[in-house]
RNA sequence: GGAGAGGUUCCCGAGUGGCCAAAGGGAGCAGACUGUAAAUCUGUUGGCGAAGCCUUCGGAGGUUCGAACCCUCCCCUCUCCA
C-alpha cells in the first residue's frame, strides 16, 4: 500500500512536518492520528474540508483517524491567529453542534470501522486545577509561549488568561490520545503549529514517547480570499445552510489558477489524471472545473445531489462537452441526459401570481436579494432577469403570464438563479 | 486601584453642534468585456412601493430648536504605573 505520507505530500497537503523522515518511516505501519475540530457552529464549512480529506486519506491508507471534537476547548477559545477573542459557547450549544458534526463527517470517514470520534470535554471538564498545574503546567515555559508565533498577534491587541491556556489544553489532548489510543500524529492548519508542537513536547517530557506534527497550508484562493467565504457568508457543508446547488456553484467559480490545486486537495482523482489539467487552455478549463465541482459535491452531499446540481447548472448555463479523456476516474456522466431539478426553488400560491407580484418584491422574497432596496438597485442596474429576459422597471408585475412548464426562472446577475413554482 | 488613549456602517478608518445615512480605502454586488475564470473600466453598497419618513456612530440619561459630535453615569478595549 502507498505510504500516506507520500500521498499527502504529492497532493499538496503538507506545510510543515516535525520530523519528516521519522514520520514517513513510522507511517509504513498502521498508525493512529488525529485532528481537532471546533464545534463553534452546527455545521462545518469548506475551510474544514482540507483536514477532513487528510483524515480520509489516512483511513484509505490503513491508518486510524480520530476526529477530536473540541467540546472542552471550545469553551475556552483558540486565540491563534485571531485578532479578537472569540465568543465562548454554552455547554448545551456545543453538545448539539458536536452531534451535527458527526453526521457530516460520516460522509468522509467510516466510523463503523476504525475511525473514532471523541470529544475532549470527556476529560477536560473534569480536570482539577491544582493537579493540572502540577502535572501539566510545570512543563510549560511562559517565556517560550509568549514567543510563539500563534500568540504574537494577540499580544498586540490583548490576550486574556483563559485563551492563554488553550495551548496547554490542546497539548494535554494530544497527550491523552497518545497514552490512551497510541495516537502518534496530530495534524491541523498551519496556525496550529505552535499548539501541536507543544503537545509533542509534553508527550516527550511525560513519558518519552514519540509523536509528530503535520500541518496543512492555510489556503487562500488565488485572488487572495479566504477559502470558503463568499458575500453570503461561509460556504457550509450542511445542505440546509448551503444548498447543494450553491455549493456546486462555489466550486465551479474557482479561479483558473486554483483548479489543479483543488483537484488534488479536494477530490480523490488520481494525480496522473490531474496532471493533464494543467495543460488545458482558456475555456477548456471549464470542463475541469465542472468535474471538480461535481466530485466535491458528490463527496459532500452524495451522488444524487451532485448529479442534480450538475444537471441544473447545465440547463441554466448551457451544457458543456466533457472530453472523455479528461479525469477519466470521475464518474460524472458525459452523455447528454434528461434534466434534473436542483435549482433552488420557492413555492408560491396561485392566487398571488394571479394578482401579480412586483419584481423587486419577488426578488427580495426568494432571497436572491437581501432587501427590497437591494432588489430595486439590482433591477436599476440591469441585473434582474425573469425567464432570461431583463426586467426593465423595478415594480413590473410578475404574474401567471410568465409561468412556463418549469415555473418562473429568476436570475440575479448572471450566476444566481431561483425558480418559482406554483403550489402550496 | 491610578494616569492616559479609544469604542463610528460588513472591515479598516475620517468626522468633534445643523451642509451627516455619515469622507476615503478595502471587501461585496451589478453592468460592460469574457469562459459561470482573472484583469480592467463604470455604477452601486442601512430600511421602507423612494416623496418623504424610520432606524444607525459602545449603553443609559441630560443640555439644545437641533447631538456621532457637548455634559453625567455605566460597560468594554488598549498603553503606562501599582
Amino acid at each position: 500500500m502507498e505510504n500516506v505520507f507520500d500521498v499527502l505530500n504529492e497532493r499538496g497537503f503538507i506545510a510543515q512536518v516535525s520530523d519528516a523522515e521519522a514520520l514517513k518511516e513510522r507511517l509504513r505501519e498502521p498508525a493512529t492520528c488525529y485532528i481537532g475540530f471546533d464545534p463553534t457552529a452546527d455545521s462545518l464549512h469548506v475551510g474544514s474540508l482540507l483536514p477532513i480529506m487528510a483524515l480520509a486519506h489516512m483511513q484509505r491508507c490503513g491508518h486510524r483517524p480520530i476526529v477530536l471534537v473540541g467540546g472542552g476547548t471550545g469553551m475556552v477559545g483558540d486565540p491563534s491567529g485571531k485578532t479578537e477573542m472569540r465568543q465562548i459557547l454554552g455547554a448545551d450549544q456545543i453538545e448539539a453542534n458536536v452531534a451535527a458534526l458527526r453526521g457530516q463527517l460520516s460522509h468522509f470517514l467510516d466510523f463503523s470501522s476504525r475511525a473514532l470520534l471523541l470529544n475532549n470535554a470527556e476529560w477536560l471538564l473534569e480536570l482539577r486545577y491544582i493537579d493540572f498545574l502540577r502535572d501539566i503546567g510545570k512543563h510549560f515555559s511562559v517565556n517560550r509561549m509568549l514567543a510563539a508565533e500563534c500568540y504574537k498577534m494577540r499580544l498586540e491587541s490583548g490576550l486574556n488568561f483563559i485563551e492563554f491556556n488553550y495551548m496547554l489544553l490542546q497539548a494535554y489532548d494530544f497527550y491523552r490520545l497518545s497514552t490512551e489510543y497510541d495516537c502518534i500524529l496530530q495534524m491541523g492548519g498551519n496556525d496550529q503549529w505552535g499548539n501541536i508542537v507543544a503537545g509533542i513536547e509534553l508527550i516527550r517530557r511525560k513519558g518519552g514517547r514519540n509523536a509528530y506534527a503535520l500541518t496543512f497550508p492555510l489556503l487562500t484562493t488565488a485572488s487572495g480570499a479566504k477559502m470558503g467565504k463568499t458575500a453570503a457568508g461561509a460556504v457550509w457543508l450542511s445542505a440546509t445552510r448551503t444548498g447543494p446547488f450553491d455549493f456546486y456553484q462555489y466550486w465551479i467559480n474557482t479561479d483558473d489558477r486554483d483548479v489543479v490545486k483543488f483537484l488534488k486537495l479536494y477530490t480523490f482523482l488520481p494525480l496522473d489524471e490531474i496532471g493533464q489539467v494543467a495543460s488545458l487552455e482558456g475555456q477548456e478549463m471549464n470542463a475541469a472545473k465542472t468535474i471538480l465541482a461535481y466530485e466535491v459535491t458528490r463527496l459532500t452531499h452524495g451522488t444524487e445531489q451532485a448529479l442534480a446540481a450538475y444537471e441544473a447548472a447545465s440547463s441554466v448555463f448551457g451544457r458543456r462537452d466533457l472530453p472523455r479523456t479528461l479525469l477519466t476516474s470521475s464518474q460524472i456522466p458525459r452523455e447528454a441526459k434528461e434534466e434534473a431539478e436542483a435549482v433552488p426553488t420557492t413555492h408560491m400560491e396561485r392566487a398571488r401570481l394571479d394578482e401579480g407580484i412586483p419584481a423587486f418584491v419577488l426578488f427580495a422574497e426568494t432571497g436572491l436579494c437581501e432587501s427590497r432596496g437591494a432588489a430595486r438597485r439590482l433591477v436599476q442596474q440591469g441585473g434582474a432577469y425573469v425567464n432570461e429576459e431583463r426586467v426593465k422597471t423595478f415594480d413590473a408585475l410578475i404574474g401567471v403570464e410568465y409561468l412556463t412548464g418549469e415555473g418562473i426562472l429568476l436570475k440575479a446577475g448572471k450566476k444566481k438563479i431561483h425558480r418559482i413554482v406554483v403550489g402550496p
